[in-house]
DNA sequence: AAATGTTTACGGGACC
DNA sequence: GGTCCCGTAAACATTT
């Protein structure tokens, strides 16, 4: 059953409380990719080790939330036009964001230092990043693990014994740079199938990963230095492949493509300035799935 | 028990 | 209209 017809009142805040205070724009007119009046909140230095947003605070989150462990700053909006407004409205903020999961989960990866994470850390990024997704958790995080499982451009990275803890790391499959055409996350220009097997072992051997015979399965050597060469590979494959404005392939800079969205991130002025509720601020811990800054 | 992971099913929206 | 992508729900298995 499609959530347009329930009638439990998440839905109804999600839908009504949410898109009749945006501005110039109703659920009508907004599909659930193209959220126009979406306050990107990104700016996030380091979403994994640092504390609340003052915006949340301002806006009344951390009363209408559980206090999240490892909740991230959520600074204002760098958006320009989508923002330009006097002040940002504060429903926006809880507007759902343009992206589909595989584009939250591919982004919480691209930007993690080690370009794998588990899945709550992968929640952790989400939730940091966009307040929409503290609400209805059970929901989307059901979504989030279908997105992983489901599409091959998620591997799911095994610990070894050295390396014990709860859940697999997720990685983005090493040929799964060009779904997101333009950079673009709002929606994939194509779906990445890994059905031809384009990612051969030989590709994996050097890529610090020990092929399976699950497809969408590697091992992890807990050796860090091992991790390195995937570093790259990701690096030089999606970002700059993809994600490089001076790409060929991205001749515009989209406002919701992933360099414009990094490129915010390491210029904008706060609105807002960055406070930390409670004493939830963490060390960050040099495994994979810690954020580069 | 809870979190994590897999699979199936269904319907809506975008695109051709 | 057909196809594809996506979101959501649900059931079930596995792991910690």
């Amino acid at each position: 059953m499609r959530s347009a017809v329930r009638m439990d009142g998440h839905e109804l805040l999600d839908r009504s409380s949410f898109y009749r205070e945006t501005e110039g724009s109703s659920a009508a007119t907004n599909s659930s990719y193209m959220n126009a009046d979406y306050v990107n909140p990104v700016g996030v230095t380091n979403p994994s080790v640092s504390g609340h947003s003052s915006l949340l605070v301002a806006a009344g989150v951390a009363s209408m939330n559980p206090p999240l462990q490892r909740a991230g700053p959520v600074l204002s909006p760098g958006f320009g036009p989508i923002c330009s407004g006097p002040t940002p409205r504060r429903a926006s903020t809880y507007a759902k964001p343009p992206y589909s999961y595989i584009s939250l989960i591919s982004m919480a990866i691209q930007q993690s230092g080690t370009k794998m994470l588990t899945l709550n850390q992968i929640y952790q990024w989400i939730m940091d990043l966009f307040p929409f997704y503290r609400q209805n958790q059970q929901r989307w995080q059901n979504s989030v693990r279908h997105s992983l499982s489901f599409n091959d451009c998620f591997i799911k990275v095994t610990r070894s014994k050295d390396w014990p803890g709860k859940g697999s790391f997720w990685a983005l499959h090493p040929d799964s740079g060009d779904m997101f055409q333009n950079g673009c996350f709002l929606r994939r220009q194509k779906r990445f199938r890994s059905g031809t097997k384009a990612c051969t072992d030989a590709q994996r051997s050097g890529s610090g990963f020990s092929s399976s015979p699950q497809s969408k399965q590697v091992h992890l050597n807990p050796r860090r230095a091992e991790v390195v060469p995937l570093q790259h590979y990701h690096y030089q494959q999606a970002a700059h492949q993809n994600l490089e404005p001076n790409h060929p392939h991205c001749s515009f800079s989209h406002r919701f493509s992933i360099s414009s969205l990094m490129f915010e991130q390491q210029n904008q002025t706060p609105y807002l300035p960055v406070t930390y509720v409670g004493d939830s601020v963490l060390s960050e811990q040099n495994h994979p799935g810690s954020f580069s800054h």
